[in-house]
DNA sequence: TGGAAATGCGAGTATGTTGTTCATATTTTC
DNA sequence: GAAAATATGAACAACATACTCGCATTTCCA
């Protein structure tokens, strides 16, 4: 696992300075996480993430100068965590069922705390206005990381190019995750099993007919 | 293509008896389908939804007891479409190939018209409280003609059972279909091939090692 | 053709929801 | 022990929006 980083969260109206204060804002953005996973945007509310971080309102209005900036804080937080794992399960020269096993593994562990937290920070959250380059950045990183496992492990084959393949890719495995997350099937070792083969099938490339 | 059918929408306050009223109520969950699609459950408002119909915000309270039905009669219609285009792809006897193109095909078609529609009544809307049976149905009847695809096209193996693999292939399938969605892509040729590729390959199970 | 039934209208209301502030209280630091 | 940091939560202002109701217009049909 890579170290934990502990920059600080952007937008912020004053700088935690004592540890006390530095636990309040990790409890309110943890808080932020869960509720947006569990009520989706309509359910976020400052009052509601502040409740279930166990802390008054008045103390999040101390930290976060509005919702908005208490939604990029959560949203740049899961982005580095996501992308910290399929950066640890790209490393390296594994053969490919070892790779994906890695990366379904971590994929599942990344959301099994705040499970449908990924698909209502893409869909249903506004894209973070300001920093509209933070969000681009994680797109093209998160593509990259994809982009690289598949030239490493599927043959070119003409009139395929890496990005669409890539794009499938990521995508098929997005939905699998997020279809059993709302199932509370995440934890099955079948489906693990069925995803792992879905991403080994697809990039040795078998099943197809012709040249 | 199947027949259209036209039961009444469920939950109506009053029988639209002429044809004017009847196109009326068309217009009405035709624009609810527009409004939920580009804005999402946050934005689906009755005013919104009746402005978009062209049409007056006590008329459509004419017809809908509140906004719940309204939202019924959405979500039951697209769910008749979708399940429609799976049958017409499943029916009759055709090499795998053939059965994958038709079915992207016919999926992405139903997705053209209102893209995000099907995950934003999945996934924001409340489902619906009355009829839960309705949506399980559908769910059931969903499930059904892709592990009756699954049953014809992949040769059997021991440890692996139909329902999950029917499961993990239809939501890698609209996992890919919503993501292009949401990027325009959905047009995009190289996108289909590369899904086509997808499902062939995992239902005709290359890429295994042992056993 | 005329009256009854069906349909359509939209300003207005009533009822909430919620983001945010501020004066005050408590805790920590040095 | 005082100053700085941190926490509190009642209160509010602003807004949103589901839904009603009295009346206008159109269609039907005898």
């Amino acid at each position: 696992m890579s170290t934990r980083i502990a920059k600080p969260y952007p937008r912020m109206r004053k700088q935690p300075r004592q540890a006390r204060s530095r636990a309040t804002v990790e409890a309110i953005v943890e808080a932020g996480a869960h509720v947006l996973s569990g009520l989706g945007w309509a359910g976020f509310t400052t009052n509601k993430v502040a409740e279930t971080a166990g802390v008054s309102i008045g103390t999040l209005y101390q930290y976060f100068p509005d919702k908005l900036s208490l939604l990029e804080a959560v949203r740049r937080r899961h982005f580095d965590h996501v992308l910290s794992v399929i950066r640890d399960s790209a490393e390296g020269q594994k053969p490919l069922r070892k790779f994906a096993q890695e990366l379904v593994r971590g994929m599942i562990a990344a959301h099994s705390i705040h499970p449908t937290l990924h698909q209502v920070l893409l869909d249903e959250a506004p894209g973070d206005r300001g920093s509209r380059a933070a969000h681009a950045s994680f797109q093209t990183q998160y593509l990259n990381h994809y982009a690289t496992a598949v030239a490493a492990y599927r043959k070119p084959r003409k009139g395929a190019d890496m990005e669409t393949v890539a794009r499938v890719l990521s995508s098929a495995i997005e939905g699998v995750i997020h279809n059993a997350a709302r199932r509370n099937m995440l934890a099955a070792p079948e489906l693990q099993k069925q995803l792992v083969e879905l991403i080994c099938a697809y990039l040795s490339g078998a099943g197809r007919i012709g040249r």
